[in-house]
DNA sequence: TTCAAGACTGCAAACAGTTGCACTAAACCT
DNA sequence: AGGTTTAGTGCAACTGTTTGCAGTCTTGAA
């Protein structure tokens, strides 16, 4: 029993056209007509069917959202933000998680396709001839992932590594080492080659690691072992993993190793000490990558990152 | 230029009612006929367009899920055991936030209202008359809410906290904080009447308190004047805010005073000393609210909650 | 007064599917 | 052999909205 565009045609007299007219193109309607109809489907409760006019129209005004994994504290920031501009603009937003699975990114994106104006991926697993494939069916923005052709949202990763690995030199601390993340990931290999060229620090990889606390917990042997005073770890979940297992190897964090982490999650605030980290930009990577996907313009756009100092890095003794 | 039905049915030489069936009632076709329809389908890489089959059917395959703030980290599991269940039985899942705005859920509710089949709403603050006023334009299921005649997924806080001042009367702590949320939150209030009628303990109420990190730490001159021993924080934001504000105030956790939060969100599994929490039942929360939502049952579940202790409380001195 | 230009509004054909009904042909029963 | 069921398919109407086109009525200008 839900009330239509023909029921308010009828109730106030004029053709459904006009109704229609009323609610998608009002200054094509008479002011007084107008505002009869828009009290009658007031009064009737009407509220426009977006599904039907997405099949002449052909636009939704839905966006979909592909994360790896909603719970990990990297992404619902970016959820957020995305989710606050699509409102802003009257868009809905689908989102979905991928659960770490490559394949469910491409299945994800067909299941999307004809529900929704486009998609943004956020650091996609897929090959690019997949994503190429994916182009054809849903325009979309990918974040954290170069892809020509495509528009793009990067985080300066590279560029805030290389002032963490600064900072750590600024603070005395020539030996550093990198617990990396897994292997093949982009933001992996950026963050290596930045760490590279600061000068008059001699960097040593550890890994690859899983992304996870355990996957730092799991390295610290091997820091230790390396001999390092200070290190740049993936992650933040990474970092607080690894402070955890350097404290059970009898290493306190930052009298004795200096740890700077990536990301800057809540946990990082939170646990102690309180994580030095490099901030990616999430929230605005998420606002801006709905907007370009609303605006429908294909750019490459790289956002800044910055390092915050808390407490797990000091100087050497 | 997306390929139809029509499409497909003059490529395989059927009408359109035969391709329209092979997807949606198979068992109605031909098996040879289905399968040369199925790959010509294939081939022309046809997908049926689910906003036009709603338009029909009445159903989109959609889901809502609202809640109060997407960056909570209290939340992020509930969103993906959501999505997950949602997911397996091919169902698609629009998530809002409110940004804590009660006035939003209305809205929000109003706009799923055509496009979903559906929708579940998080710790709902609307008024029970607004609620009901929605009910009646689409079908819900409220988590952490009490009201008669929705389905409703409720979290058993109440058994929690008892547990929780049960354990600090244990470790011999029989003067304990209660360091409440906001005023008129049912969680809240559930809490306070459950941890009441624990014998043997005298209970003092700090609060109400803004549910965060901030209101914890804020809290703490009042919890350290109360002259307590133990602590039952509303949730873990304002346990952890709690003990570093205790922390400031020379006393130390869990040496001078025990706490205990609820929800059991990462950070507090993070942060140090680890929390003892009351352990909520999210992932199942966000997953029972969808089976039932899809399967159209109304019914008041309460999930148990459980305690999980860690390094946060410890026996009385 | 006449005509052209607007401003509104109605008509009807899309959009991409679903579904009740009618029809055909084959299979099944006596 | 004749009648009845059944499986498979086609027909056409319908879902709620948009939109190009055409018609009507004012209004302004010549």
């Amino acid at each position: 029993m839900t009330v239509t565009i023909r029921d308010v045609a009828r109730a106030s007299g004029v053709h459904v056209s006009t109704v229609s007219r009323t609610f998608s193109a009002p200054h094509m309607v008479n002011a007084a007509t107008r505002s009869r109809v828009l009290t009658v489907a007031e009064e009737l409760g009407y509220r426009p069917n977006r599904a039907a006019r997405a099949l002449t129209t052909g636009r939704t005004h839905n966006l979909g959202l592909i994360v790896a994994d909603i719970a990990n504290p990297f992404f619902p920031p970016l959820i957020k933000a995305a989710h606050a501009a699509a409102r802003q603009r009257d868009y809905h937003l689908f989102v979905a998680d991928t659960d770490e699975e490559p394949a469910a990114e491409e299945e994800l994106v067909q299941a999307f396709s004809k529900q929704v104006d486009g998609v943004v991926l956020c650091s996609p697993r897929s090959s690019n001839k997949a994503l190429e494939r994916l182009a054809e069916r849903v325009p979309f923005v990918v974040i954290n992932r170069r892809l020509r052709g495509a528009a793009t949202v990067l985080m300066d990763v590279g560029h805030g590594a290389r002032l963490a690995v600064e900072h750590l030199a600024g603070l005395g601390h020539t030996r550093v080492a990198l617990v990396s993340g897994p292997a093949g990931s982009w933001t992996s290999a950026e963050i290596r080659t930045a760490a590279e060229q600061v000068p008059d620090v001699d960097l040593v990889v550890v890994g690859p690691n899983a992304p996870t606390e355990r996957g730092g917990y799991a390295a610290a042997a091997r820091v230790r072992d390396s001999g390092v005073t200070g290190v740049l770890a993936y992650n933040d979940l990474v970092a607080i993993g690894l402070i955890e297992g350097l404290g059970d190897l009898g290493l306190s964090v930052p009298a004795d190793v200096s740890v700077v982490g990536i990301d800057d999650i809540v946990p990082g605030r939170l646990s102690r000490p309180k994580l030095t980290t490099v901030a990616m930009p999430t929230a605005a990577a998420g606002r801006l990558a709905v907007d370009l996907l609303i605006q429908e313009v294909t750019a490459t756009t790289s956002l800044e990152t910055r390092l915050v100092i808390r407490d797990s890095t000091a100087a050497l003794r």
